[in-house]
DNA sequence: AGCACGCCGACT
DNA sequence: GTCGGCGTGCTC
């Protein structure tokens, strides 16, 4: 039955990205599965390269005399699933990438992806026999040996690496001790696991309240029986974790496994250590930061059912479960779940296909959904379930917006408003702790000359440097360089040089003179290169060590500090104004869930908000909670400009180091793409500068196409961009289909 | 991607 | 003549 398989060669190149036939070898035909990788021999070359086996035969298509066979196996673990294999396909076609590409993203294969074995010291005489022993070894003064005995006495058996670790001996004594026969030394295989579940304090299932029961009631009626939909809307503190656990609970019941999806394990530690407190060592954990041998654990674990639940980014969506009853993808709007890599997949995409081919069921769950899921909820493709109750006995947040050019018309130029001020030194009174937000890095926004207004630039890149006090730098937030900070202005040559806008540093800065007596704290990317330092900000503001905590998006992210009591958005307009058609709800979605750090505990929250331009209805939104209000504005928005989820969009990033060149092909691909375009209605945008028009010598322009349907855009991709990257190949063209970002 | 073939210019 | 430049084409 396999005479032959269906093959495809792992070299990335277009015109390899089709299916090749070779003979299997006798020896091989009882062991060879989809999903392995086998070395081949291919056209001239001298050495064999891999393949991926993605298919049988008995009837080649091609010439049978000029087939070759198959050299060996590669990686006989990484045999998938056939509903796997259809979603590589489906990626093919979704995402107008290689199947190569597709393979590579679901099957995790690198030179470092072995199976680990580990040392193991087993113990073989009794306690009384090794205190004798031990007693001759003090008295011959063989200290190793002693140090090893003591340690065996307390630990009959260990691994190998704590007693050498512990006791600090070399494997020589272990060896000796082997000889003597008083130890066995066993080799284990082992799986490589981050996550120890046994320092997790076990839970058990919590009681829901009415509003959790009726949703996680709702849900349970079709597990398992289409693959339906839903978007849980729920706001901060209404308990979705608890639903999300309890309908696993069923799922594994039924002998099915849970995929979880999470934005970004590092930023979300205790959503994790609430899944492994519910569900032990069922549970896997993957993440960005997993050595390539830990992530191919976790992947051979839920292949071999050592698992039942996996936990990680939008690649544990590819988790090889053979029955597969959920997809949980919380905080669904995070834009961390589409890739930014080809293939450019969006997990939620491929977890409702995934879901579609094996009948699971899938859970989008935010406070703050994104647009397009609403959208889609409201018109009943997902099923909307609201969460109305909050779960904890919490007070209600109180918000208040204020009118910072008022504050300028009554002659407070400080970056706190007089109401800010007020309620921080209150705070400060209580023993309260403060989060202070402002969404940029670095000291200012630009530098530039009051004389002649010139504004200091990357020479590499076309943005504005910022000024970072420490070290007195200017650092370009995009290709990294760094100069000093200059005393003269490089045109005029006027010492008038000032630094305008506030960054974080400046706001640290600002707020330890304001406030003195208080203990304050930065956390952005400047303050977490350090490996840990991330954690060791947050555990520190979490044990009181500080009073405030200044920082960009990334502590508005899931985080739990129940002696917040205030939290201040210092310039809510920074994400507002960006030329991005998400930006109002980029700046919903962030108010949202920064003034949610606020009340926690069981003290009453304040968030106050500092904006410009108070009258827009994403900051008028989210002091009111009121997301369907926001979404009620904003649709109306996005239909009125036919942006999604009323059309398609698709980015074609130009770039090249040559400024003419770029400009000129530009316009011509503008004129090739109206002409292919004429007939099907897809509007053709631009060219014009990128929105940073210049990263590292490398000019940018970007041309968008609008079409009303996903499919003409795809079709447009399959059916051209060879062609047009063949003409225009003086440029490079990036194509984004449904970008998430605005380049 | 590699590797070979092939079709032109300039070298001991 | 022939050595080597790289443009073109093929790979089960």
């Amino acid at each position: 039955m396999k005479t032959f398989a269906n093959i495809i060669v792992d070299i990335s190149h277009s015109k390899l990205d089709k299916i090749f036939q070779y003979r299997i070898p006798e020896d091989l035909k009882d062991k060879i599965e989809i999903g392995m990788i086998v070395s081949i021999p291919f056209g001239k070359r001298t050495n064999n390269i891999n393949g991926y086996v993605v298919g049988f035969t008995d009837e080649p298509d091609f010439d049978v005399n000029k087939i070759k066979e198959i050299h060996s196996l590669v990686a006989m673990n990484m045999t998938i699933e056939t509903h796997l294999m259809n979603l590589a396909i489906w990626m093919k076609e979704r995402y107008a990438c290689t199947i190569l590409s597709a393979l590579r993203t679901l099957i995790p294969v690198n030179k470092q992806m072995n199976n680990k074995t580990e040392k193991q010291i087993i113990r073989n005489i009794d306690t009384k026999q090794l205190q004798g022993y031990i007693k001759l070894w003090d008295k011959k003064k063989y200290s190793g040996l002693s140090r090893a005995g003591n340690y065996l006495l307390i630990n009959k058996s260990c691994k190998q690496s704590s007693i050498l670790k512990d006791v600090n001996i070399s494997t020589s004594v272990l060896n000796n001790l082997e000889k003597k026969g008083l130890i066995k030394i066993i080799s284990k295989q082992v799986y490589r696991n981050p996550y120890n579940a046994n320092n997790i304090k076990k839970t058990n299932n919590k009681l829901p309240n009415k509003s959790q029961q009726t949703v996680i009631d709702r849900i349970s009626k079709n597990l398992g029986n289409n693959n339906e939909v839903f978007l849980v809307h729920g706001i901060t503190g209404s308990g979705k974790t608890e639903i999300y656990i309890q309908i696993i609970q069923k799922v594994l019941d039924e002998g099915k496994q849970a995929i979880v999806l999470i934005p970004e394990i590092s930023l979300t530690p205790q959503t994790v250590k609430r899944f492994i407190a519910r569900f032990g060592d069922k549970v896997g954990v993957m993440h960005s930061r997993l050595s390539n041998g830990e992530r191919y654990d976790a992947w051979r674990m839920a292949k071999e059912g050592k698992i039942s639940i996996m936990i990680g980014p939008r690649s544990a969506v590819f988790a090889p479960f053979n029955n597969l009853g959920i997809i949980i993808i919380d905080e669904e709007h995070e834009m961390t779940y589409k890739s930014e890599i080809s293939p450019k997949y969006h997990a939620k995409e491929v977890a409702i296909k995934r879901a579609e081919m094996t009948g699971a069921t899938v859970i989008l769950g935010s406070a703050t959904p994104c647009l397009e899921s609403y959208y889609l909820a409201k018109k009943g493709v997902y099923t909307l379930l609201e969460l109305k109750e909050k779960a904890a006995t919490t007070n209600e947040l109180n918000v208040e917006i204020v009118d910072m050019r008022e504050e300028l018309v009554n002659g407070n130029k400080s970056i706190f408003s007089k109401l800010l001020k007020d309620e921080i030194e209150k705070k400060l009174d209580n023993n309260e702790q403060i989060i202070l937000f402002l969404n940029r890095r670095g000291y200012s926004r630009f530098v530039s000359c009051r004389q002649c207004g010139h504004v200091l630039k990357c020479d590499n890149c076309d943005i504005p440097y910022t000024y970072h006090a420490q070290g007195n730098k200017l650092i370009c937030h995009y290709c990294g360089k760094t100069i000093n900070m200059v005393s003269k202005c490089p045109s005029c040559n006027s010492k008038y040089i000032k630094q305008f806008g506030i960054g974080t540093q400046k706001v640290e800065e600002y707020t330890k003179k304001e406030f003195p007596s208080a203990k304050v704290l930065r956390m952005d990317l400047d303050t977490t290169t350090k490996k840990n330092s991330y954690d060791t900000i947050l555990g520190m503001f979490r044990k009181g060590k500080a009073d405030i905590l200044i920082g960009t998006q990334m502590i508005a992210k899931g985080h739990d500090f129940p002696n917040v009591t205030l939290v201040g958005v210092l310039a809510a307009d920074l994400s507002l104004y960006m030329s991005d058609f998400r930006a109002s709800e980029r700046t919903f979605q962030l108010l949202t869930q920064v003034t949610g750090r606020a009340g926690r505990g069981n003290l009453q929250g304040t968030a106050i908000i500092q904006s410009y331009t108070p009258e827009h209805y994403s900051i008028i939104k989210s002091k009111e909670q009121d997301y369907k209000g926001f979404y009620e504005a904003e649709i109306k928005y996005r239909h009125l400009m036919n942006y999604p989820p009323f059309s398609n969009l698709l980015t074609m990033l130009l770039q090249s180091t040559n400024e003419k060149q770029l400009i000129e092909s530009s316009y011509m691909l503008k004129r090739d793409l109206c002409y292919i375009l004429s007939k099907v209605d897809i509007e053709v945008i631009g060219p014009s500068p990128a929105n940073v028009s210049k990263i590292n010598n490398t000019y940018r322009r970007v041309i968008l196409l609008k079409g009303n349907k996903y499919n003409q855009l795809l079709n447009f991709v399959n059916k051209y961009m060879e062609r047009l990257t063949g003409k225009y190949k003086d440029i490079s063209i990036h194509i984004d289909i449904n970008p998430l970002i605005s380049y």
